[in-house]
DNA sequence: TAAACTAGTCAGAAAGACTGACTAATTATG
DNA sequence: CATAATTAGTCAGTCTTTCTGACTAGTTTA
């Protein structure tokens, strides 16, 4: 197979798949059962806390879609809130120490898996890569 | 913002979604209405003709989850299915004439969208950014 | 102080995916 | 060759994620 043939968004994709199975592999071996949306909120909870709305807007679902996905960090205990002392309407949601754990076991992964990439096609072309999807990112962004 | 401070999985993410919202777009302004789910079997659709069960391991989903999606394709015009002619308990489904047509403007967004990356950051390093990530691919499938 | 705005939740609906149970056709086995 | 096992596909029901719309309760502004 010829990469050339392949299109960009296969190419892609197939890596990022690959690199989510095997976060989400991690933490059910590590005993951490957390859902692929609930994830993707917590990725934007501050340490010192967010607001719902703010979760909302960064990860770009609604602040009711949001508010349910918070609710299941809180319930499963990978989340706390606690009220915004600047603003009574407001709550704030912050990562538990559970949570916490369960973000250590998510970055020692993806360190294995860079770690595994690099070596697969040489750490000068890795870091070449991670290079050059660098300088497109920066491009999209504006 | 440094790249090498971004994660792979974000540096892999974000060209990936920014691409994939460039073609829902094109077909939507197209006229072609169809969702991301379809179109993921839709892709893997043979142009002799697949069985749902086929598509369903392909796209790894379930076969309920494939027959639903296909029958959603089969209404909305842009794939049809035939009777197996080696198997009376299966049938082929392949993409009709509209299907095409969409399936056309998925691959013009795909070159402008490339022709636009690799004007953003250069041709010689889009073009080795693509080898870098055909090589990575490469190793990942064994 | 009243009007306008913002934070967040509730209710209801749809899409997408799952498991389990089923029918019908095909292949393998004793 | 008849029956058991397998395979193709669908139906029914459920769960999760997401949406829109409507609402309560604080906050800001005019």
């Amino acid at each position: 197979m010829d990469s050339e043939e392949l299109n960009i968004g296969l190419l892609l994709r197939f890596p990022y798949r690959a690199l989510e199975d095997r976060i989400f592999a991690a933490l059910a071996r590590a005993g951490f059962d957390i859902t692929p949306a609930q994830a993707r909120l917590f990725r934007r909870v501050a340490p010192e806390g967010s607001r719902v709305t703010d979760l909302a807007e960064r990860a770009r679902v609604t602040k009711q879609t949001a508010s349910v996905l918070v609710q299941g960090l809180v319930d499963a205990g990978y989340a706390e809130r606690f009220p915004d002392p600047k603003d009574a309407r407001a709550s704030l949601v912050r990562a538990s120490a559970l949570g916490l754990q369960a973000a250590a076991v998510v970055d020692a992964e993806i360190a294995r898996v860079e770690a595994e990439w690099s070596r697969a096609i040489g750490p000068t072309r890795y870091a070449r890569l991670r290079r050059d999807l660098g300088e497109l990112v920066r491009h999209l962004q504006g």
